[in-house]
Order: structure tokens, then sequence, then C-alpha cells
DNA sequence: GCATCTGGCCGAACCGTTTCGCTAACGTCC
DNA sequence: GGACGTTAGCGAAACGGTTCGGCCAGATGC
């Protein structure tokens, strides 16, 4: 254990430390009521404020409250209510600055609303979010913001009839629950066609996982922009990077190490676009001097790589927002409405990644 | 709404789409009961494995669960129990990305411990930590590990007894709870040892709230540092930034805008360093050839700043699992042993931020 | 063949709330 | 003063599990 080595124990001494017993029975209803002299029904109506309870009572059962230092049981009261004040979260892959965003809109959120945040990590495993919407079940959350990281085929068609649900990020086709994304396909166009502004007609992508919207829809943007101009890009130059920062590394360096290699590369993702830049530094090549890079979803944060990705920035704390709001609806509303679909457009912004085609 | 102006709603108009109702009477252990014609008990017994039941009922138990698609409800279980499974986290900053990478430490452990994590965010605001662990305890997590944002006399004696908790990050001095921290004495003299090493005797520091551990311990090692050499950094030039990029920025700006500006800074952490660097370069100086900077608890991630930060780094991920181990300890074995308080050794990573002073 | 033991399964109490229906006391009105 | 309407407060039944004591049937011992 590497750890063991860089930790020190320092045991206090300048008293001798006092032992902890957590919880040494915590005040129930019926302590308070005991204490008041009143029924549990009269210190629920106080607590919940449900009914008109005389001011001398009221009193005495908020003094015992105070005494006893009581607050409800959220689990009693939810096993009760059929309600448990939890939503859920599952990101693809907590590690992703992107992902941490959209953790920190929707912990805020999901607070303004009144609940609580159960976060999950997926970590872009089908089988690990297999479990977690297990969980997610059995926990009794009353709603859960889902970022699917499998293909659409592998869901059932009721998969999310269980909890309220709303996809957020990547779309799976279907009908089978609120979606919030974004233009895919517009922003692999948008990136391609600044390139193509800028004279690349060799441009090549690493792209993420086919079985993915984020994945085929950006591509699909890129080749549609391409082809409006009576270009293709050459197979051998898109690739698929998994999402994931070293298998873009390993990707780049493959695609810049081809003798025709492009002018200009599209990533699809920001991790994956750290992993690209990394490549070519390594490869002994500069960028935007020898290769143009462009990305889609890279997080603007911490000071950001040098130079600064062209980009295409998609607003994570709006559609995080957007997404629990159309969830608490279902979860409170019980509106029972088809499934709604909102798709938020992704904005282009220029860094300095980009020059124009050399010769 | 700004939003409003970027999503466009499109309705799903291959068929009509049928609307969604949630959780249709989810089966409970009473209907796998008659189902399989035994009694909750048995069912009970076979879905927790804690008694011998004949394999031709289990089998019915089992066929009956599986056809219900029965899943036993935690609530109840819970309530039951007296247990929820939920470990809770509150840390002070989910914007900063030390903090985003402790919250995917903890979700790992605590998935990997067999609980779920419930993440808070108190924003470095006491007022929200205190609601933060009232909803702790009316939740009835298991446990809690808290980045507390008071100074220490803000707490009452036995502000942690209701539920086992952990530290972390920060220190209150007191013997309150289980806690992990960092040296930052130590953080703050080995950086400072580096400065005077490169020639600089005029230091200035933008420190953390004074009220905080990782505020005054950093700064103190600093002191101590330099006064090992006979040297004292000029009260001008050491100033809080909050633990906040902005308010960095404009400490910054005051501090380098001195006539006897110090030739270099120590930021004591990530963030506020990004906000340093953005007024050193706002004011038209250059780092490091004007002015060294040298940070603590940088995170290494993302492509880094340019030029990248020399600065001490904390080992995240193996304090969040110290602090879980020790929470988990707690919460099962029901060790009541005196709190226990382990600190984990910074270590100084140099980059490129700091030059031998000029002259 | 009867008493005893064993073991598989069940009934029911319980966890801490909420909530519904009821009681008893009070005031009002003829 | 009796019938009646109000209403503050109470008792008890849920909610969905777990758990423990008890029961009954079959096996065993003499």
């Amino acid at each position: 254990m590497q750890q063991e080595s860089c930790w020190t124990w320092r045991n206090c001494c300048f008293k001798v430390s006092e032992t902890i017993s957590y919880g040494v029975h915590l005040a129930t209803i019926k302590d308070v009521a005991k204490a008041a002299g009143v029924s549990t029904a009269t210190v629920s109506a106080v607590v919940n404020d449900t009914a008109y309870v005389s001011p001398d009572l009221r009193a005495r059962v908020l003094a015992a409250i105070r005494d006893l230092r009581y607050a409800p049981s959220l689990v009693a009261r939810n096993l009760r209510r059929g309600r448990s004040q939890l939503i859920a979260l599952a990101v693809a892959d907590l590690a992703n600055p992107f992902y941490a965003r959209m953790v920190s809109s929707a912990e805020a959120a999901v607070a303004a609303w009144g609940y609580s945040l159960v976060l999950f990590n997926s970590d872009e495993k089908p089988e690990t979010e297999r479990r977690i919407l297990a969980r997610i079940r059995t926990l009794g959350c009353d709603g859960a913001v889902i970022v699917p990281v499998g293909a659409a085929d592998q869901y059932r068609h009721h998969e999310f009839d269980d909890v309220p649900t709303v996809l957020l990020g990547r779309s799976l086709g279907g009908d089978q629950a609120d979606t919030v994304t974004v233009d895919n396909f517009s922003a692999g166009r948008q990136v391609t066609n600044y390139l193509l502004d800028l004279g690349h007609t060799h441009i090549g992508s690493i792209t993420g996982p086919m079985q993915l919207s984020t994945g085929h829809g950006r591509l699909e943007g890129m080749i549609e922009a391409m082809a409006a101009r009576g270009l293709a890009p050459q197979p051998s130059h898109v690739r698929s990077g998994e999402f994931r920062e070293d298998a873009a590394y390993s990707v780049a360096r493959d695609i810049l190490g081809q003798p025709n290699r492009p002018t200009a590369l599209y990533v699809a993702n920001g991790v994956m676009a750290i992993g690209a830049m990394r490549a070519v530094s390594d490869i002994g090549l500069s960028c935007p001097q020898d290769v143009s890079i462009a990305s889609t979803d890279t997080i603007s944060g911490v000071g950001g790589l040098k130079p600064r990705l062209t980009r295409t920035e998609h607003p994570v704390a709006d559609m995080t927002n957007a997404a629990l709001r159309m969830l608490v609806e279902r979860i409170e509303k019980k509106v029972s409405v088809p499934p709604r679909h909102i798709t938020f457009q992704p904005a282009l912004v220029v860094g300095e990644s980009c020059a124009p085609v050399a010769r």
C-alpha cells in the first residue's frame, strides 16, 4: 500500500480523549409525544403543520422537540409517504471535467428543488449501469437523471418505467423517456465547416463509440459538412478513441503517423482532445502549425490547454437544469404526457488550435 | 431566460407516443409471498439467505420474484434495520477541480463498500453547511464525510455525535471527530523553501481564510521557512484570496501593483493560482520572468496552466480512501475508540512557474 | 406405541412515521 | 335543557420489510 508510507498517525495527547458513541437513541416521535403529554398524531400535526393545534399544546410540543433535539426520520416518513426525496444522477465518467460540471449543476438544482442528490458513476460500463439502475430502484429514488452508456438496443423497452427518468446528454433514439441532448450533428458540422473554411481538405477524426448518439452524430455532421463541398474523409483517418484520453492518444499517433496524414483533426470530445494534443507534441509536430485540432464539448475551465482549443461548447448547466425541471415535473405534477425531447444547440468557440492549411 | 433561445422542442412524430406511467404498483414482498404460496418470512429468508429453505419453496419464491420483477424496498428494510446504506459527502466547493476529484474518489470508494453516495455542496457557506448537517441526520445517512467550512468555534461540542463523521481536508483542532488532513504547515514550508533556494527574499502570499486550518497552516509554514533564514514577508504582501479565483485575481493585482512588489508569490490553492496567473498577465508582467508563482493543492489534471505551476500536490484519492475506510469502520465495527487523526504529507512538484530571482 | 427431539415454515410484532376515522367536549340555537 | 354542529385531539391501521418465538410434522429412541 503506497499510502501507508505517506501518512503518519498523530495521536492527540493533550488529554485523554473521550471515546465517541454515536446516535445514542435519537429521539423518535413517540419520545416527543410522551414528553409533551400528547399523542404522536398531534406531534406529527405540529411538525408538518397539517392540522390546527391549540397554542398551548403546540408550545409544549415545540419545547419537547427542542429539548430532545428531535428530527423526524426521513426513512420512516418516506416509507409511509412512498417517497424518498432522493434524485439519482448517473454520469458516464466522473473523472471527465465535463461530467464534473454536470454534477455541480445538478447538485445545485436538486437542492433548489428540495431533494438530495445520490451520485453514481457508470464509468462507461453498461454492466455497471445495470447495477446502478437496480440500486436506484431499490433505494426508492423519486427520480433519476441518466447519461446512458449503452447502445439503444441494450435497453429493455420498459427499462425506465419504474422510476421517473430523464436521459441527459445522450439519446437512445426511442421514446422510452424524456431526453435532453445537444445537437451532435450540428456540432460536428460547425467544427468541420470551420476547418474547411481554413482550407483544410484532408481532415481526420477521432470519434466516440459509434453506438452512442454522441459518437455517430458528431461524425455524421462532419461527413455531411465535407460532402456538401464534395469531399469525404479518408477511412483510415477516422478512428474511435472511445472518449478516453489514452485511447485517443494512441489513435492520434496512429493517424498522424501515416504517410498522407491529415492536416486537421476533429476530436469528438474534450478529454480525447487532451490526448490528441499530447500525441501531436510527442510525435514532434506542433499545433496549429503542422496540424490543426478542433474539438467538441471541451470544458472551458481551468486555464485550459495551450494553445486554447477551437471547439463547440455545450451549455452543460442549462441542459442539466432543463433535465431536472422536466424530472421534477414528472415527479410532482405526475404529468403523464408522452416523453419530451429537448435539444440544445452547441456554439462554436474559436481558440488558437487551428490555422489555415499550409501551402 | 437565455436558455429558451437555444433549444428547440422536437416532438417525435413517427407514431403517436404512449404516455408514460411510472411505477404501476411495484411488487412488494407480500405479492411475492402470495404468488409463491408462502409467508413473507420465507420470502425474506430466501432473499437474504438468512435461513434454510427447502429447494422446492426456494424455487417457487425465486420464480415469483422473477415474474413480478420484485426488488426489496431499501426504505422499508432500512427502517427496520435502522440503516440507510447512504454515506453523505459535503464538499466546500463543487466547482473546484480539487473537490471534483475528491467526489470522484469518494463515489468509487463508497460503491466499493456497498453504500451509495449522497452529495452536498456547502459552497464555503457555514449556513448552508448547517442545513446540510441537519439533512444528513434526517436522511438517516449511516455516515458522513465533511469538508468543514466554518471556524472551529462555530461548531457545537457534540455537533457530530449523531452520525458517524470524518472530517476531510480541514481540521477543527478539537477532538470531535475522526480527521484526515494534509500537513499544511509542511506544504507552506516546502514551497517557500523552494522559492528561497531560488534566491527570492521578497515573497508575498495569497492565503485562504484564516479561520480554516488550510488557511493559517499554510501561511504559518511559509513564515516559519522565511524566519529560519532570518526573513519575514512584508505585511502588505500577504492577503487573503478566500480560496476564490476572482478574489485572488484582484488581490494579486493589488499586491503586484505596489511599488516594492514581491518577486515571488505563494498562492495557497489551485483556483487562486489561476486567478493570480491571470492577474500577472493582465498587469503586463510575465511568469516566471517578472514574478515567480508557486502554489499548493493544485490539481495536476487537464493539461494544466502554461507555464505549469510549481506546487505541492495532495494525495486526494488516498486521503478520501482513508477517510472512507475510517468511516466504514465506525459504522460497521462500531468501534468506540477515541477520534483518530491522519495527516498526509504533500509532495513538491516542480513546474516552470518559478525562476531564480533576477539581478 | 408413546415421548422426545429436530427442523422447516409461519404468524405476528416491530421499526418511526402519516393519516383516517372517531370521540368527547364545547358552544349554539331553538 | 336537549338536539345538533364543530373541532381539538386521540387511537390505530397502514407503509414494506425483518426477526423471533412457536407450531406442526416427521424422525428417532426406548
